[in-house]
RNA sequence: GGCCCCAUCGUCUAGAGGCCAAGGACACCACCCUCUCAAGGUGGAGGCACGGGUUCGAAUCCCGUUGGGGCUGCCA
């Protein structure tokens, strides 16, 4: 077998030093969908060599993170900070043939001998000094002073750096903790890696990593293909400091684990017929890193937000309900399922079109599960209490209300559940309208203020009918009371 | 400072020398639909950073400038 014919193999490595933010979550999405497309195998692997930063909770993070978006690997995770020993062994090995140098150089040491020399970056002090390694000393690699570097990168071509630009990088710390450098360049070479894709950060790195490699093994280069940072709106790279961009954040505002994956996967790619919203399948026939863009994408949350709108009304009403429901049941922890969904399932299909996002459903049905209910306070002020017929109107809607549900029986309403139907309400406002000479669209917002609290929301008689004739009795005779009060 | 990357509407992009007086989408504005708000529909405003080349012809190729970004750590 050649090399040519070698299976692909590739890895996401991220390194578990805080949240998981939606720039991780492209890198490994690009690496699924490439590992999927060749047939290959998605490795993990979790780059912790840095303990002081490194965190079990944030490896946690990453692996729900990809479950959730189902990226699924075929191998690891593997820790880094469990394969200490194979990277010291290559440190030896590399000592040994003479490309790697001990150097007990202080950070100070060579800070003062810059302000001579004005170079920047190492002077190479110890290169020839013969040291052995040992106890408060680092090792260092030996960069060749000649000859150019190029790295083969599937989205920018051949970049190439000058070797003299790159100084003699430190393999091993001198506390004997191996680098990144040396860990990644060992591991993918362990791991039989054919393509590298990670984030145009690491560019820099990669001459040094090329370097190491050779010096390492005869194995054949990997490829590399270096995707654009994404930025924020200030054009940064995104930081987990900086910006709030947590996939686990997206997650909790209800977005759609489809929705999120699609739209990473048109951010800095776009399929030949300029479709955006597309099933997986799609991008998994027609993706192609030649064809990423090279500049740097900034992650717009307005258009997730569309994305994510587009995918919730493509859901079908029960699949929609079921993904809402948990998030009406952590805003209303005293409430059953079962009883969330008997008043959400009638309400979905206009409740899933007025929303964006899943967390969106507790504003809209709140008024269904609100206790005590109130009214938000400047719509109310606004539209009920400086109206100059709310007060007529409401009592009006409230008289032929009840006798459509008495129907001509005084005595038959104890608490029926049975209520008034859509077009009845609807007759009635329209008739409450005529009385008064007003439009429809104007009579309605009294009643919607006092019984659903906004002035915005589900369609009124929707909403009415699946409340039921109780509430919407009370909260019509509060708001009547409350004006009567307010007249004196 | 040094090395490297990048440059099409505000944003994400289509564009691989003539099909481009630059197309689509988000956002924005207007109108339509309409019980509110949405959703949907129609329309509108808005861009090839600049300067040189190459070419019969350049958003597309080359050079420079400017601008932005990344790296420059005994972090990853």
């Amino acid at each position: 077998m050649t090399d040519v014919d070698k299976e692909v193999r590739v890895r996401f490595a991220p390194s578990p030093t805080g949240y998981f933010h939606v720039g991780g979550a492209r890198t490994a999405l690009y690496n699924w969908l490439f590992a999927r497309q060749h047939g290959g195998k998605l490795i993990l692997r979790i780059e912790d060599t840095d303990t002081e930063r490194s965190d079990s909770s944030w490896t946690e993070g990453i692996l729900k993170a990809l479950e959730w978006l189902h990226i699924d690997i075929d191998e690891g995770p593997y820790f880094q900070s469990q394969r200490k020993d194979l990277y010291l062994a290559a440190a030896e090995k590399l000592f040994l043939s003479g490309h790697a140098y001990a150097c007990d150089c202080t950070r100070d040491d060579i800070e003062n001998r810059k302000k001579e020399d004005s170079k920047p970056g190492y002077d190479n002090y110890c290169r020839e000094r013969g040291l052995v390694p040992g106890e408060g000393r680092a090792l260092r690699f030996r960069v060749p002073d000649t000859g150019v570097t190029i790295v083969n990168d599937l989205v920018r071509g051949e970049v190439e750096f000058a070797n003299v630009s790159i100084e003699d990088f430190v393999l091993v710390k001198s506390n004997g903790d191996p680098l990144f450098v040396l860990a990644v360049v060992v591991d993918d070479q362990d791991m039989d890696i054919t393509h590298i894709i990670r984030a145009e950060e690491h560019l820099p790195t990669t001459p040094k990593a090329l370097l190491l490699w050779k010096a390492l093994s005869n194995k054949r280069l990997p490829v590399f293909a270096h995707l654009p940072v994404l930025v924020n709106e200030k054009r940064q790279k995104l930081s987990k400091r900086r910006d709030r961009v947590a996939v686990e954040d997206y997650r909790e505002m209800g977005i759609l684990p489809e929705a999120m994956f699609n739209y990473l996967t048109v951010l800095g790619w776009a399929p030949k017929d300029g479709s955006e919203i597309f099933q997986p399948e799609k991008a998994l026939a027609e993706f192609d890193l030649g064809q990423v863009n090279h500049s740097p994408a900034f992650f717009d949350e307005k258009r997730l937000l569309f994305f994510n709108g587009q995918y919730i009304r493509s859901l079908a009403d029960e699949d929609f309900m079921a993904r809402g429901v948990p998030y009406l049941g952590k805003a209303y922890p005293g409430l059953g399922n079962e009883e969330i969904m008997r008043v959400f399932m009638p309400l979905a299909s206009v409740t899933k079109e007025r929303v964006a996002t899943l967390a969106e459903c507790v504003d809209l049905l709140s008024f269904l599960f609100d206790d005590p209910f109130s009214p938000d306070q400047d719509d109310y002020q606004k539209l009920v209490k400086e109206s100059d017929f709310a007060g007529e109107l409401i009592k009006d809607f409230l008289d032929r209300f009840k006798k459509a549900l008495y129907q001509d029986d005084e005595n038959s309403f104890p608490d029926s559940e049975k209520g008034v139907d859509i077009e009845s309400i609807k007759a009635i406002l329209v008739e409450c309208a005529d009385a008064l000479g007003i439009k429809l669209a104007k009579a309605q917002a009294p009643i919607r203020v006092s019984v659903l609290g906004k002035r915005a929301g589900l369609p009124l008689f929707e909403a009415l009918e699946v409340l039921g004739p109780k509430k919407v009795m009370a909260r019509l005779e509060n708001a009547l009371a409350d004006l009567a009060k307010n007249a004196k």
